[in-house]
DNA sequence: CGTGCGCTTGACTTTTTTCAATAAAGGTGG
DNA sequence: CCACCTTTATTGAAAAAAGTCAAGCGCACG
């Protein structure tokens, strides 16, 4: 359906698998499947033996359970790139919910048996993958601590903080995203947050230009993200 | 300095570890070691060529960077039960940050070579620690996303969707934490979630008896998730 | 060269926080 | 088992923060 090269690059694009080695995507790209699954098609079902796990190259898939009155609530839908299903396989478990496209959707399946084979093989592959789990545990954790403050300059200075720090480049760091997004990440709207750059900046706290952010009093930032402080 | 027994038990506590066989924490046990670490005492450095990784049992431990002009730069501090310096010995990098302990601390030092030999002779171990990482990603992002919306009902919403999703208990369930703690969660005061839950419940959108919270109109607490509708 | 998007600013409204006071709930020791 | 104390939860009124709506600028892209 694809060629080989297309199927290596889908798969280094896969968050899960970021950082492994290209021989390493490759043994990934030879036990993996590409599937289309139609609108409404169902994946899997609750209690579902799984025999492997999914990624979503591209569409919409909704994870859903059904409630004792049989109604479907939703518990997740798929962002591209996404895993869904890992965790019981990894678990040797049943699926615990259902999967089913919600749009035309291009998945990858990956059986379970061939991945376990794989893992077996090659330690480094299992301990590359935990080291991805970690490290994006540990930011997702650092961002939802940010976030539980109640202020938006504390969480503003939280994020500051934390790319400046996570990033060694002598309190400099650029954007990656644009200031809106930043806006919605920081649970927040694009004016707010505008005008509290500018107030930093007034205050000396930060200096901006376009996506670039230098933080200059890191003291005042770091009693903002502490909730101790507020910005005048 | 402390007996087998003992150790297994804080073993089953690490939730990194949580959900592995009684055997698998054995093994576990046989490789690790416990240290005490005095209150200052640095357990690695910058750049170290990590030999093993880490998990606090009890204390605190200060994860850090030097910034160019020399000053420290506070990553995170660690909370009883995590890990440290994981990701960099899973992927076999040297540490990329400092640890300090900043109160006299119990800490459990798992040596690289031999926990790589324990993934290699069972892949199940690997798989495992992997579920566990996937499920607890997925719940946190599920938790950041949900606080990023920019009004506490919608966040409340959210909450309380979830928990009664994913304990399927009939759209009831019993908070496992104060509501004074559930503010801080949702980034907000015990006052303001109070008065939210009341309002909840005049319009009947759920019912709160101390801990226990039943959802009641789903659809509108799903509105009120999506940002899509208010809370008169 | 106009259209659209990202970003900013101002005036006004709504939501949330603060402060203060009070009520319930949970333990502890007598 | 009760009195006492501490923690947790709730409510009101005033202050502060954040959001909405509207308008405008600059820049990239077709």
């Amino acid at each position: 359906m694809d060629s080989k090269e297309s199927l290596i690059r889908k798969i280094s694009f896969i968050p899960l698998f970021e950082g492994l080695t290209p021989s390493q995507q490759t043994r990934l790209a030879q036990i993996c499947a590409e599937k289309k699954i139609k609108r409404g098609q169902t994946i899997f079902s609750e209690g579902d033996s799984g025999d492997g796990f999914y990624v979503v190259i591209k569409g919409l898939v909704k994870i859903y359970k059904l409630s004792v009155d049989g109604k479907e609530q939703i518990l997740h839908i798929t962002n591209d790139g996404e895993t869904f299903g890992e965790a019981a396989i990894f678990a040797g478990a049943n699926f615990p919910a259902y999967a089913q496209a919600i749009k035309e959707s291009q998945v990858l399946f990956f059986p379970r048996s061939a991945f376990v084979d794989l893992i077996s093989k090659d330690s480094s592959f299992a301990l590359n993958m935990l080291a991805i789990l970690s490290a994006r545990l540990r930011k997702l954790t650092t961002l939802a601590e940010s976030l539980s403050l109640k202020e938006v300059p504390g969480r503003l200075a939280a994020y500051i903080l934390y790319l400046s720090k996570s990033r060694n480049n002598g309190n400099t760091f650029v954007l990656d995203i644009s200031k809106n997004q930043l806006a919605a990440l920081l649970g927040t709207i694009p004016e707010t947050l505008s005008r509290i750059l500018s107030r930093m900046q007034r205050e000396k706290l930060i200096a901006v230009r376009g996506r670039e952010i230098r933080s200059i009093d890191i003291k005042r930032l770091e009693e903002l993200a502490a909730g101790s402080q507020r910005l005048s």
